[in-house]
DNA sequence: TAAAAATACTCCATAGGTATTTTAT
DNA sequence: ATAAAATACCTATGGAGTATTTTTA
């Protein structure tokens, strides 16, 4: 059979114009190395070398045969410098999925300080629903997920590596802006945008709010947009007040757009998360972007 | 190790999404299958598949193999059908040389019948003079050589394929246009163009010369020229009178610039000859041109 | 519990070795 | 006569098998 050592092998030959220095090359006997053209010989059906006891000669079918060989011979070596590559981590694609909040105000910050470390890293992010992107987590169409609320699945393992919180912004203007401090009563009956459903901050936020007796279909919802900008906008054009994530108002509170107000006895802290599938072997960069988001949190 | 058996099998699992299916789509068992896999993850030191009794998914390193391994494997398929049609005589290259008559005139009509059989062939023909070609027939730089005189040597086999016959040639207008034969005596005193040493028109006439006793320097040179059509163009204008092969006059003939005039009880008749290198392989299309011509003259 | 892969073992083909012969310069 | 490749023969690794166990959905 034609297999790559056998291949190597007669490059060598080739190369070398000689079976005996072949064999030194290859660590072989010089016997071996003329079994093992006479292998492929008889294999091809073929003459690859005319020789005698000077010296040899490619056949027409050894120059084939070369021209395919050396081919064939750099692919393996490629492969191989990929897999040291691979292995060493300074190649490799990290395919992210992220809900809304940490694609958009965290996991690029992530990103850009990781690929400082491993300059070969390509990056993938793919921005869904929180739902959606534990489903693309499962689905393997993604190897990570950061997520700011939890699906239980016995597959997946999810680790905090943010904190935030919702907080409740009122646009410039509103006649709470001097006030530091709003009961809940007050806030169920003032307009209110909402996001839409499957967005993790709305799953967030109603947990919270049952957590605390008060249904959140009872709050006066005037709108239901389908991303945090949205809202923000809504809120900025006075349609109502919202809460949001800290981490996405930081300009807006800089250019005093937004005031946020504070709700007695509640504090909507949450945590984002790392999800990683248990089931699944992670590429050595993949486990080296987890183990970094991990240890930075802990510090 | 990685060969390419192994990295075949691997791709049947990635295609088959399965180690069973995979084995029996190579004609083997399972637990050889999943031996292999084990071969090449424990060689890569990565895991190429996540695997449970439902199904088998690949990982990332597996996803980086599979790329290399179809590209390996499609590869040899390649190599595989080259062989098939270089011994089917569907590919292959014909390298001839071949000194300036047959070059000239016989070599292209015969790789025109040839070609006609074998249309996959591809041709090279480099025209040098006979010394030249049979050295570049001995330094393996053209597989067959179609010269006019035989230099022997103890590897080159001559096999007659083309009768010719040196003929005496004189311009129109000549005082010799309406006589048909001469003396060689005649000949002798006669402005004569003559060929350049090395040419084998020049080789076989000389040797005719000294075998009927004539010093073939005692003829009246008036011109020594590098080619046939140099001669030709000379005697055309009046220079002198020459022998040239009948071959190369044909045109001249029907159009009556020349003539041709016997000398009497001389024939210079002499042969084209293949000539191979006995102590090479020749590829099939080439044993397959060198049988052809052969046959063909023997008819 | 059922289906797939992993493990344990056995066997034999063959890659590799040593010793020697053949071949061509 | 010499130097390289071919041949003959031996050994041992590992590829492929059968039988069985493990794993997880």
């Amino acid at each position: 059979m034609l297999d790559i050592h056998r291949l190597k092998i007669f490059i060598k030959i080739v190369e070398l114009k000689s079976f005996k220095m072949a064999a030194k090359a290859c660590w072989l006997t010089q016997p071996t190395v003329s079994q093992h053209v006479a292998a492929i010989e008889s294999f091809l059906g073929l003459k690859l070398f005319d020789r005698n006891s000077k010296e040899i000669h490619l056949t027409q079918a050894g120059q084939l045969l070369y021209r395919y060989a050396t081919e064939i011979s750099a692919l393996f070596d490629a492969l191989s410098q990929s897999f040291e590559l691979f292995k060493g981590k300074k190649i490799g694609t990290l395919n992210l999925g992220a809900s809304t909040i940490p694609g958009d105000y965290i996991v690029p910050h992530l990103l850009g300080e990781f690929k400082h470390l491993y300059p070969g890293l390509k990056t993938n992010v793919l921005i869904r629903d929180s739902k959606d992107v534990i489903q693309m987590l499962l689905d393997r169409h993604v190897d990570l997920a950061v997520v700011g609320t939890e699906i239980k699945h016995n597959r997946l393992k999810y680790t905090p590596i943010m904190p935030d919180e919702l907080v409740l912004i009122i646009p410039l203007g509103h006649r709470w802006w001097d006030i530091p401090m709003v009961e809940m009563s007050e806030v169920i009956i003032e307009p209110f945008v909402m996001r839409e459903n499957g967005s993790g901050t709305r799953l967030e936020m109603d947990k919270k709010l049952k957590s605390i007796g008060i249904d959140p279909s009872n709050l006066n919802v005037v709108a239901e947009v389908g991303s945090t900008t949205a809202v923000k906008e809504a809120v900025e054009s006075r349609l109502g007040i919202s809460f949001v994530s800290r981490l996405s108002i930081e300009k807006e509170l800089k250019l005093a757009i937004f005031k946020t107000v504070r709700v007695r006895d509640i504090v909507f802290s949450r945590w984002f998360y790392l999800v990683r599938d248990i089931f699944r072997t992670s590429s050595p960069l993949c486990s080296s972007f987890s183990k970094y988001l991990i240890e930075r949190t802990q510090t």
